[in-house]
DNA sequence: TTCAAAATTAACCAGTTAGTACATTTAGAT
DNA sequence: ATCTAAATGTACTAACTGGTTAATTTTGAA
């Protein structure tokens, strides 16, 4: 409404033929976030912005979370993103340049976030089999309770892993989760409580797929066995069930 | 290959506002779908046209089998699929409704086939033991052999089983399922190599996550651990570890 | 042979959707 | 105070996409 015929600089160049999925950095703004009230100003309420990127990418990133977890890739729309954010379409371009370069965005977030908490465990004080009882009913917990990154990562099994093949930060992350499996393993055969020949990583994989499974395929199981398999009585007899397993898999 | 599907429902009207997923039964042309060669006519070459509708409903369910297998519900093409087939789009509408009808007379199919295949194993004959591991071992098989059924119920589960739900048919092919394996872990309890007090769905439940996972979670497991996964030697390797698992976990 | 229902084709359409052009405002640096 | 790049909002569009209209051909049965 403002008509103030002002010719600045169209925005620079980032316009036209952006790459993909560069967002520009923005590091500026870090504390800013935080800043408890940005002057109101009192009388000007209505026209005020506020320029805060950090706290723009990290909406945008939380709503596009939940919808790309919840319709996946291709059942995801911008608008709806958009929608459910403080800010704009435009600025979901801005940073994250396309469709594609948001959910890879998202797809990293997340599993940086819960390789962030598993690390938080402390299996070194514990004799290896109760460490390893505590490592399978702690990945059962931490998949039933984070249903959204367990859709994440059958909506990429769905893309057959084409984005998570691009992210180069996300290949990093997976020693920690299995030098600790392995460190507790080595303990067990060493104790002579567990039997040796076994591939940490193999333990790893049942662990997963057992726990997975239980978040992934809770709607076609359910359906199928007419089970409420989500019931907190259920999710308990069925985490006691898994751990039995993975430790009679391992115990000598 | 070709399994003949002679539904024999009434064929009634449907013209216009066809109500929602039901397909016109088409019961005619049963025989047809094998005559060898429709009279070609040898001379109006361009022009013909063979009323075939078992074949254009088949063909159509294996066309979109596929498409909805690699991209979902909302990223499979109506038209794609259109175009992949011997018809035109309007069957895809005369015959299934909507892009929905399609989706679910896929994953009905899908099911469908797959116990009919789980079926005809014959464990009865093994002592219990060696009748799990085979279960076990077929599952695994069963599962790597058919990605496109992993994928549609990994897609329906994305999609909270909504469809699923709406399946009269689906729900009543689980007992085979079950029973089999209850039987076989009752004898085994009865012979005393099997611990008692174990649950036959919950035994279920986790060769279906130990099998599945390796087929559903095949890329992003194989990304993060940097492993071919899907290698004839390590798929021997992984079965065999699956195969144990599940024997050790029942075995007193 | 006739005829109506079933099967099929081709062109069309309206709503949706990812992505953009352009104008404007904010705020750190000088 | 001024300047400029970064950040943001509004309005728009071209292509896509599920679904339909209307007409035509096939076919089994009377």
């Amino acid at each position: 409404m403002n008509q103030t015929v002002h010719s600045s600089k169209p925005a620079a160049k980032k316009a036209p033929g952006q790459a993909k999925a560069v967002p520009p950095p923005a590091k500026r703004a870090v504390k800013r976030a935080v800043k408890s009230t940005p002057k109101p100003s009192l009388q000007a309420v209505a026209a005020s912005r506020t320029n805060d990127p950090e706290r723009t990418m990290a909406g945008i990133l939380q709503v596009a979370t939940t919808e790309f977890a919840h319709k996946g890739l291709a059942g995801a729309r911008i608008d709806e993103i958009a929608a459910a954010t403080q800010t704009s379409k435009r600025m979901i371009y801005y940073y994250f340049a396309s469709k594609e370069g948001l959910y890879l965005a998202v797809l990293e977030e997340s599993y940086r976030r819960m390789r962030s908490i598993e690390s938080a465990l402390h299996l070194e004080d514990l004799p290896p089999e109760d460490a390893l009882r505590r490592l399978a009913a702690f990945t059962f917990d931490h998949h039933h309770s984070n249903p959204d990154f367990v859709r994440l990562v059958m909506s990429e099994n769905m893309n057959q892993g084409q984005y998570l093949a691009q992210s180069k930060q996300i290949q990093k992350l997976n020693v920690p989760a299995i030098s600790a499996i392995q460190k507790l393993y080595e303990r067990g055969v060493q104790a002579g409580v567990f039997r040796s020949g076994l591939d940490p990583i193999d333990i790893h994989a049942s662990i997963s797929a057992l726990t997975f499974f239980n978040v992934s395929n809770q709607h076609t199981f359910g359906l199928i066995f007419k089970r409420n398999t989500q019931s907190p009585q259920a999710i308990t007899v069925r985490r006691d069930s898994v751990v039995e397993m993975v430790v009679r898999f391992v115990r000598k």
